[in-house]
DNA sequence: AGCACGCCGACT
DNA sequence: GTCGGCGTGCTC
C-alpha cells in the first residue's frame, strides 16, 4: 500500500458539535477522503440515532479517548463560517446556553434543508380522462398550449382545489415536469427610487454611508421622533451596502406589522427583500438560510431569529424599534436580541443601527457616551407638525364617580368628530374593570393560581387572568357571603370605555382594539385597514394600536390614564410609559392636519407625565439616568438575575414558588437582606418580582447570574444561594454561575 | 433536543 | 396482570 492510499484511508478524529442540549463537542472518526473541514454539516451516530452536527474543529483531542464513531456522511450545504461559528460560542458562553442550543438557533431551517428540489410545473398531455367533469374541462382548458404551470396557477385559473389537479396527473391527462429553478430572491436595485431626503436625514444617511466604505464594526443609534423619516435614512444605508456587494438585516420586533414595510421596501429598491420569521415555511426558510450562506439573498427582513442567518457578507445590521421588548426571547435560549446583533456586527466588522423614537436608556447612555455613533432626527420630515400636548388634571377636572372620560376630553371628541376626523382614546387595560368587588362583604376576585385580581370581561361573560389566562365564569352571587346583584366593578377597561363612549356619542362608529380581539389577525387587518380609511369616528384600543399604523384621519388623542404602570415596581416603568404614551400621542396628525393629544393624569407634575407634556425628550433622559445612576441599577450598576428556566407557564410558578421558600428561608446575614414579595429591592436585597416577570426572580447585588435547574430542588437551591452570597460566583452541580458581562465589552 | 429507562396509577 | 404518565439521565 502507498503512502497516498494510506493517507487518503487514514481516519481523522474531528469534533463535531450537535444541536443538542449539550455544551461539549463530541470527537468522532472521519474518513480522510470525505476532506472535512470546520463549518461542515454532517451526519452521525448520537444515541441511537442519526443527528444532524457541525465540524467545529478538526484534531481536538478531547472526547473519551478511542471507541470513536464514526461520522456518516457529509452533507450538501454551504459551511458555516467562522464569524457564525465564533458567534454561536460567545452566545452560549454569554447566555449560559449549552453550545448544542445555540448552534441549534442557526442551523434549525439548515437541518431539513436537503438538495434543492425543483419545482414542479404541469402541461396537457392531450390525454382526455374518461370522466371528464365540468371543473377538469376547465382545468385542462387552462393548461392548453402547452405551457407549463405551477400546481397552484392552475387551480387558480380554474377555480378548483389542488385535489383535482392531483387527480388528472393521477389519470395523464396532465404531466409533471421539472421547472427551472426559482430565483430565491430578486435582484434588488440600490438605485431604483432613491428620494431626495431632508438635510437632517441626509447628513444621517451620509454619516451611516461612510460608516459602511471601510469595513469595521460601528454601532450607530438612529433616534427620531415618529414621522421623522428614519426608515428612509437607513435604506440609504441598505443601499450602500448593495452597492458594495454586501448583505444587510433589518431586524424587526413583531412581523405582524412588517406588510407596510415590506411595499415601501419595494418601493425604494423594486422589489421586496427576504422576509424571515415562524410565519415563513420550513421549505422557504431553507432556501433562504441557504441563498444567505451563498450571497444569492442580498436583504432580510425578520424577527429575532434572522440574526442566526449564514450570512456570507453581512455589512449592515438594522435594528428597528430597538427599544422594543419583543427582542428578549425567553424560552428556549434566553437573549436579548438587539444586544446580540451588536455583537454579531463587531464580529462581522459590520455597521449596525439601533432606530427608535424613544431609545431604551442603555442604548442613549451608549449613545451619549460615545460609544455609539448618536444619529438625530429633531422634527418630522416633510413639514408635518408635532402633535400638541395637554395635560387634564383629573384632582381638579376629572369626570363623575363612575365615569373615566373628563368632560373636556369629551369636547374636544366631539369636536373632531364633527370635523370628520378621528379620535383614539387609549387605555392600556384590556377588558371590561380591572377588579369585581363585593359590596356585601368586600371578597375580591383573586386567580387561584397567581393571587392577581381577575379581570371583568363583560363580552365573554368571564373573569379571566392576565398573568395565566385562568378563566372562570362570572357568578351572580358572592361566592363568600352568597349575597345576590352585590358584586361591583371597579375600574375602567377598554370594554367600559367603550360602554361610557356610546352614551356620550351615540352616532360615532366605534372599534374596540385589545390583543384579545376576537376574529384573529386577519379580521384585525381588516379592520385597521378600515381605520386607515376612516371608517371609524372613534378608536379605542390598547397599547396594540400604539404601534405602527397609519391613521391618516387621526388627530385626536386622548390617554384614559397615563398613570397606569407607573406604580408597578417594575425598575423600567418609568420608560415603558413614556416611551408607549410618546408613541401614542405620536399618532395624532397627519399631513396638514395637526394633532393634538390630551392626557387625563392625577400626576401631571410626575416627572414622567411632565417630561411627556414638555415634548421634552432630553430632560426625561437625564432624570430616569440620574435615578438609576443614584440606585446603581443598570446600565450603571449591577443587576443580579436569578433566572429560572422552565417549560412551561405552570412549571415556572413551581420554581418560582420554591424560590421565593428559598429566599424567605435564607439565614439573616449582614450581606442581604429579604425584599417584601412583588417590590423592587433596595441595594443588597433579595427580589421575588411577581407573576408580570415570571418566571425570573431578581437578585440586585454585586453578581448578575443565572441559576438554570432543572427542577424546584428547595434545599439544593437554597444550599447554593447561601454559598453564592457569602462567596461570590461558582459552579456548582447542575447549576451554574457567571459573572455579569456586558456584551458590549466583549473581547 | 431526542430517546430510553424506571417507577407508580387506571384500565383492556 | 399490562399500558402509559413524565421525572431523570445520557448521547463521542
Amino acid at each position: 500500500m502507498s503512502a497516498a492510499q494510506d493517507e487518503e484511508e487514514r481516519a481523522r478524529v474531528v469534533e463535531i458539535l450537535a444541536p443538542v442540549a449539550v455544551d461539549s463537542t463530541y470527537s468522532y472518526l472521519a474518513p480522510a477522503a470525505m476532506r472535512l473541514s470546520p463549518g461542515d454539516s454532517v451526519t452521525a451516530p448520537l444515541g441511537r440515532r442519526e443527528a444532524y452536527g457541525v465540524v467545529w474543529s478538526i484534531d481536538g483531542d478531547s472526547g473519551p479517548g478511542g471507541n470513536l464513531k464514526t461520522v456518516s456522511a457529509r452533507l450538501d450545504r454551504p459551511p458555516l463560517a467562522q464569524k457564525l461559528r465564533s458567534f454561536i460560542d460567545w452566545l452560549a458562553r454569554y447566555t449560559l446556553t449549552p453550545r448544542g442550543m445555540a448552534l441549534r438557533l442557526a442551523t434549525r431551517a439548515a437541518e431539513d434543508a436537503g438538495p434543492e428540489t425543483p419545482r414542479m410545473l404541469y402541461r396537457a398531455t392531450g390525454d382526455v380522462p374518461e370522466r371528464l367533469t365540468p371543473t377538469r374541462a376547465r382545468v385542462l382548458k387552462a393548461a392548453e398550449g402547452g405551457v407549463a404551470f405551477t400546481k397552484k396557477a392552475l387551480a387558480e385559473a380554474a377555480a378548483c382545489s389542488l385535489g383535482v389537479i392531483d387527480a388528472l396527473v393521477d389519470e395523464g391527462a396532465l404531466e409533471g415536469i421539472a421547472g427551472p429553478p426559482q430565483p430565491i430572491a430578486p435582484p434588488l436595485d440600490p438605485l431604483f427610487a432613491a428620494p431626495a431626503l431632508e438635510p437632517a436625514q441626509q447628513d444621517a444617511a451620509d454619516a451611516l454611508k461612510a460608516s459602511l466604505s471601510p469595513r469595521a464594526f460601528k454601532p450607530f443609534l438612529l433616534e427620531g421622533v415618529t414621522g421623522s423619516g428614519k426608515t428612509e435614512v437607513y435604506f440609504e444605508a441598505i443601499a450602500q451596502a448593495l452597492e458594495a456587494g454586501g448583505q444587510a438585516l433589518v431586524m424587526m420586533p413583531e412581523i405582524a406589522l412588517t406588510t407596510q414595510f415590506l411595499e415601501r421596501f419595494a418601493d425604494r429598491f423594486g422589489e421586496k427583500p427576504a422576509e424571515w420569521h415562524s410565519g415563513v415555511g420550513a421549505r422557504k426558510r431553507a432556501r433562504i438560510w441557504r441563498g444567505c450562506a451563498t450571497g444569492d439573498v442580498r436583504v432580510v427582513v425578520g424577527a429575532r431569529s434572522a440574526l442566526f442567518l449564514p450570512f456570507s457578507d453581512l455589512r449592515l445590521i438594522v435594528v428597528d424599534e430597538e427599544h422594543e421588548g419583543a427582542y428578549k426571547q425567553d424560552d428556549g435560549v434566553s437573549y436579548h436580541a438587539r444586544d446580540m446583533a451588536v455583537v454579531r456586527a463587531r464580529m462581522e466588522e459590520a455597521t449596525i443601527v439601533l432606530a427608535s423614537a424613544t431609545p431604551s436608556i442603555e442604548t442613549r447612555v451608549n449613545a451619549m457616551r460615545g460609544r455609539y455613533g448618536y444619529l438625530r432626527l429633531d422634527s418630522r420630515a416633510r413639514a408635518r407638525l408635532m402633535p400638541t400636548l395637554e395635560a387634564i388634571d383629573m384632582r381638579k377636572e376629572g369626570p363623575p364617580r363612575g365615569r373615566w372620560i373628563a368632560p373636556r376630553l369629551a369636547l374636544a371628541v366631539g369636536e373632531t368628530i364633527a370635523r370628520g376626523e378621528q379620535a383614539l382614546l387609549f387605555l392600556n387595560r384590556r377588558g371590561y374593570a380591572p377588579l369585581t368587588v363585593c359590596r356585601t362583604c368586600g371578597h375580591r376576585f383573586r386567580c387561584e393560581n397567581c393571587d392577581a385580581w381577575l379581570v371583568e370581561h363583560r363580552f365573554r361573560r368571564a373573569l379571566m387572568c392576565h398573568h395565566c389566562g385562568h378563566i372562570e365564569r362570572r357568578p351572580h352571587a358572592c361566592p363568600e357571603c352568597g349575597a345576590e346583584d352585590s358584586l361591583a366593578a371597579c375600574g375602567p377597561g377598554v370594554e367600559r370605555l367603550a360602554e361610557e363612549a356610546a352614551t356620550l356619542f351615540p352616532d360615532a362608529r366605534m372599534l374596540v382594539l385589545s390583543s384579545d380581539f376576537p376574529g384573529g389577525a386577519d379580521r384585525l387587518r381588516r379592520e385597521l385597514d378600515e381605520i386607515a380609511k376612516g371608517a371609524f369616528d372613534i378608536v379605542i384600543g390598547t397599547q396594540l394600536v400604539a404601534k405602527g399604523h397609519n391613521f391618516p384621519f387621526l388627530t385626536l388623542v386622548g390617554v384614559i390614564d397615563a398613570d397606569l404602570g407607573l406604580g408597578s415596581g417594575d425598575p423600567r416603568a418609568a420608560e415603558r410609559t413614556f416611551q408607549l404614551l410618546n408613541q401614542v400621542t405620536g399618532r395624532a396628525g397627519r399631513g396638514d392636519k395637526p394633532g393634538h393629544a390630551l392626557i387625563q393624569t392625577f400626576h401631571p407634575a410626575h416627572p414622567v407625565i411632565a417630561a411627556l407634556l414638555s415634548g421634552d425628550a432630553e430632560k426625561f433622559y437625564e432624570q430616569e439616568i440620574a435615578i438609576r445612576e443614584r440606585a446603581g441599577l443598570p446600565p450603571f450598576g449591577r443587576l443580579a438575575a436569578l433566572i429560572v428556566s422552565a417549560k412551561d407557564a405552570a412549571m415556572a410558578e413551581t420554581h418560582a414558588r420554591a424560590l421565593a421558600r428559598t429566599a424567605h428561608e435564607l439565614p439573616p446575614s449582614p450581606r442581604y437582606r429579604v425584599a417584601a414579595p412583588g417590590a423592587w429591592p433596595e441595594q443588597d436585597e433579595i427580589a421575588l418580582l411577581g407573576p408580570a416577570e415570571a418566571p425570573i426572580a431578581l437578585i440586585r447585588g454585586r453578581y448578575r447570574f443565572r441559576l438554570l435547574a432543572k427542577g424546584p430542588r428547595s434545599a439544593d437551591m437554597q444550599a447554593f444561594l447561601c454559598d453564592m452570597l457569602a462567596a461570590g460566583p461558582k459552579e456548582r452541580g447542575g447549576v451554574r454561575v457567571q459573572i455579569d458581562v456586558d456584551p458590549q465589552n466583549f473581547s
